[in-house]
DNA sequence: CTTAGTTAGTTGCTTTATAGAACTTACTCG
DNA sequence: CGAGTAAGTTCTATAAAGCAACTAACTAAG
């Protein structure tokens, strides 16, 4: 039989009314092309030939990332000349903060998918050894695994997260 | 002037090439909706519709992406009866190793994005207190944060994460 | 035995996003 | 003047996402 109609515009659909934060970070950071944009811009690249020639990412696909993680407040853009004004994009605090989730992705990658070793090394300067982040709980300093936490709504919860699931579930994250 | 012409597939571009650890997970988790698939999956959340009816995902796309996430080794499938055959979608080993990015995406969406208040508080059973993790060197386990931090290469590097960079760069990740 | 319900997809169609490459604007340098 | 640089914008073609209907293979109720 033939679909009926299509009334409603397709778009694909947003995750902001999840009531999640994880949904709120993929919101920000969860497109194709973002996070690696976010990680050059760690590495110290600010301008847009410079994302575009590291990346290989197409320049209008570019142009939108850029303008959206400016709008979240991930990058700002600062002009570094006039005539004609260029700019540069550098990180917010709120997109340094993603410091931990980047971290958490690359270990991932070295651990799971890097064949011929890690392709970084990162060292702590201050006491001057190669590192691996450790997550620890901030009560107790003991390290954390998804086993030895339970989940339990919050202040922000509505329905559906929690509820409604499976009987043996064990929410951890 | 006219485009001249299009041989090629146009595919969406892998990351896969790139030898970075991020690049590498982004290949596996970086598509719209994987990570959420991946939380419900932590949730206790194993079955075909119940992913759907919490998401609100595409049943296409969910067919899609929970193959997606079987070749990669994240989730493997695991009859639960037969006539007709049905199966339970199960983190392994190295999907319930995503732990620490989901947490850090949930811990940025909680301080960053979640003017409610944190939608799920997690706590750490052990010590019962509400947790939220603290990343720590694995050498001095002294707190991490970028700017303590240099990238070096290791030996999965090839050329143009850390060389090319502008001159005042100051690799974190 | 017929009808409704469950589970897990598949198919068909529409809208949106991405990949490339060319084009544009506004300069600077030799 | 002509070439080069920087940052986009515009164009076209393909790929991905969203939605609803359809199918297959059962189970349970009436």
């Amino acid at each position: 039989m033939q679909p009926t109609h299509y009334t409603d515009a397709m778009r694909r659909k947003s995750f902001q009314e999840m009531h999640c934060s994880v949904a709120q970070f993929l919101e920000v950071g969860g497109e194709w092309w973002t996070m690696l944009i976010v990680r050059d811009a760690f590495f110290g690249v600010s301008r847009f030939d410079d994302f575009h020639d590291r990346l290989g990412i197409s320049r209008n696909v570019l142009t939108q990332r850029l303008e959206h993680l400016i709008e979240h407040g991930i990058l700002e853009r600062a002009a570094y000349q006039d005539k004609p004004v260029r700019y540069d994009y550098r990180l917010t605090d709120k997109g340094r903060a993603l410091w931990p989730v980047l971290n958490a992705m690359r270990q991932w990658g070295d651990e799971w998918a890097a064949p011929d070793g890690p392709p970084v090394i990162v060292t702590h300067t201050p006491c001057g050894h190669p590192t691996t982040a450790i997550h620890i709980c901030s009560a107790c300093r003991e390290p954390l695994t998804p086993e030895t936490l339970k989940a339990t709504p919050g202040p922000g919860a509505r329905d559906g997260l929690l509820t409604n699931l499976p009987p043996k579930a064990t929410p951890t994250a």
